[in-house]
DNA sequence: TATTGTTATACTCTATAACTATA
DNA sequence: TATAGTTATAGAGTATAACAATA
């Protein structure tokens, strides 16, 4: 148990585990990089779920937490110029949040700045590529519920 | 943009995408079983991390957090009784955490309530699991600083 | 002197509940 | 009455700096 040889086929907890690593590995170089950048993990999350424009409400639901998060987050990437809230035309209600010009270039930055992960899947021949992207396509619809 | 068909072979960008989707669908049903137990994230992760026993120091490393921060999660898994710090017989400056038989309880009912995990994964041929488990190797050691 | 773990502090993230302004 | 966003609150995670005990 931690030393496992796998010779044969791998179980789905040993698949579990091996997917955990490399997730865990590419968020951290995700968080660096944004913390390179002055921003922490939630605020550059949040700044890439708003390259299109998001009512708050749809934007608590990308991120997966709750509404009145939100307003926090979107106020400290306002304050910082990187986002804007915009009135909704058809519901008096609703805020829209856009992303900003500057908030663009930051978010290009902290993309270029993931030097491992471009350095770890930049590593893949075409075959590779094309497997991983199936896997991936197959894997994802049943784990984040259809 | 957003909309990729992605017809020809996926590029770096496109991989760093899908793997970012997995890892964070993966991680939110982690922290969804996790929670149904009474855990947060970072105390799962934590009690994951201690399965065999860590100086205190050491544990930070493996949670990639300032180890100050490690006295509060070991806190309140000890509170919870599912780990306890232990004196270390070579150097009386440290403190080994040590997973309790409840914590590996919980730890276990973690991992199974993990159901959209286990249903993704468990999805895979003997085939895809070998060339996800592959890749995954591949990746990881880069992705993660050697 | 250097290191281990802790404490103090400050900020961020998070959920719950209650509020306001619309619908 | 229902919904969108906010505020208030409290607990948890996080980094920095300073500290006691030990090496």
């Amino acid at each position: 148990m931690g030393t496992t040889v796998t010779t044969g086929v791998p179980t789905t907890a040993d698949l579990m585990e091996a997917v955990a690593a490399v997730g865990t590995a590419y968020f951290q170089d995700f968080a660096s990089a944004a913390a390179r950048h002055g921003l922490t993990p939630s605020q550059a999350k949040a700044l890439k779920a708003v390259q299109e424009p998001v009512p708050m409400r749809a934007l608590a639901g990308r991120l997966g937490c709750d509404a009145s998060n939100v307003t926090g987050i979107v106020d400290r990437l306002e304050s910082l110029e990187l986002a804007r809230r915009e009135a909704a035309a058809s519901d008096r209600r609703v805020k829209i949040v856009a992303i900003t010009e500057q908030g663009e270039e930051i978010l290009s930055l902290i993309r270029a700045d993931m030097t491992r992960a471009h350095h770890a899947f930049g590593s893949l021949d075409d075959e590779q590529r094309i497997a991983l992207t199936s896997l991936c396509r197959q894997v994802l619809p049943l784990l984040s519920g259809q």
